[in-house]
DNA sequence: TATTGTTATACTCTATAACTATA
DNA sequence: TATAGTTATAGAGTATAACAATA
């Protein structure tokens, strides 16, 4: 928070390790930092919840799209299949979120979200929302804006 | 491949999968989306030479700061020390650094970097800008430089 | 034949613990 | 005792292949 880099001369601390000069203008490297400074809020706010960023954003498609194929979710969330079913295995052993057959095609599940799965999906929410503001506490309003756009931009 | 799901009204695609409406707000699964995106322009670029983005950032340091400890390595570059065995071992074998006895602590590794190393570096480094130059093709350049600045903030 | 979900399996990445040789 | 490097090992995360049930 206290050191403005002066990227040459100056042996600048990012995080736990020292900013080697040569990558700190190297975008992978920025973003890889980046991402994992995210998670590092994140995992503990979760923790309590008993979910991670993966579980919680299947259980928010849930409730926002109501009971789902999981092949659905496969897409929504850009995630392999075969992943796809640990997750709902881990919530639905969680009480979460419940698999039932498809009447209309029988070889799929259809998964809805129970009411445990939305109290904890909101309280949840709400702890990875408030982590995210304290990501983002060295940021103005307006360059929190703008960083998401960008990396809105980026990812189209 | 058919199936554009249309979520509510606009169905935007995003890389392989359907954005979700209730997702592309959330911080980390931006954060992830880039760096996925920029891992998947940046590997096949690097392909070529042999190496992917942690083993150029290894010869760049050993490169820019001439023979280091392995010690050195670990704290900027922020990995594992065992994880930097690895990567020095399979640098090492492909010719592109040294490893020697520092006779100054000959508990420590000196790691120096061979002429086929800065060639490769040299060559891989160019291919590796590109790749991020297309990346981030769809920002202007203000833009570029803005998202890279607000990364950085976000790190500190 | 193709598709949904599943299991078994393997591969990568990363971290922990224990070892060695030095200090 | 502590440190640099190493090895063995185990845990996540993710992907591939093969299978059952169904379309």
């Amino acid at each position: 928070m206290r050191r403005v880099p002066r990227s040459h001369s100056t042996a600048d601390a990012v995080g736990r390790a020292t900013a080697p000069s040569a990558l700190s203008a190297r975008l992978g490297y920025l973003l890889k930092r980046a991402y994992a400074g995210y998670l590092a809020v994140q995992a503990p706010a979760l923790q309590p919840f008993g979910i991670d960023g993966r579980l919680l954003a299947v259980l928010s498609v849930v409730e926002a799209e109501g009971p789902s194929l999981q092949q659905r979710l496969v897409e929504r969330l850009n995630v392999d299949r075969t992943t796809m079913v640990a997750i709902v295995d881990r919530l639905e052993q969680g009480g979460l979120l419940t698999r039932e057959r498809d009447p209309q095609d029988r070889r799929a599940h259809l998964v809805s979200i129970t009411r445990d799965g939305e109290r904890i999906r909101r309280e949840a929410q709400a702890a990875a929302d408030e982590a995210e503001k304290r990501f983002l506490d060295g940021l103005s309003a307006p360059e929190q804006r703008q960083l998401r756009r960008l990396l809105q931009a980026v990812i189209d």
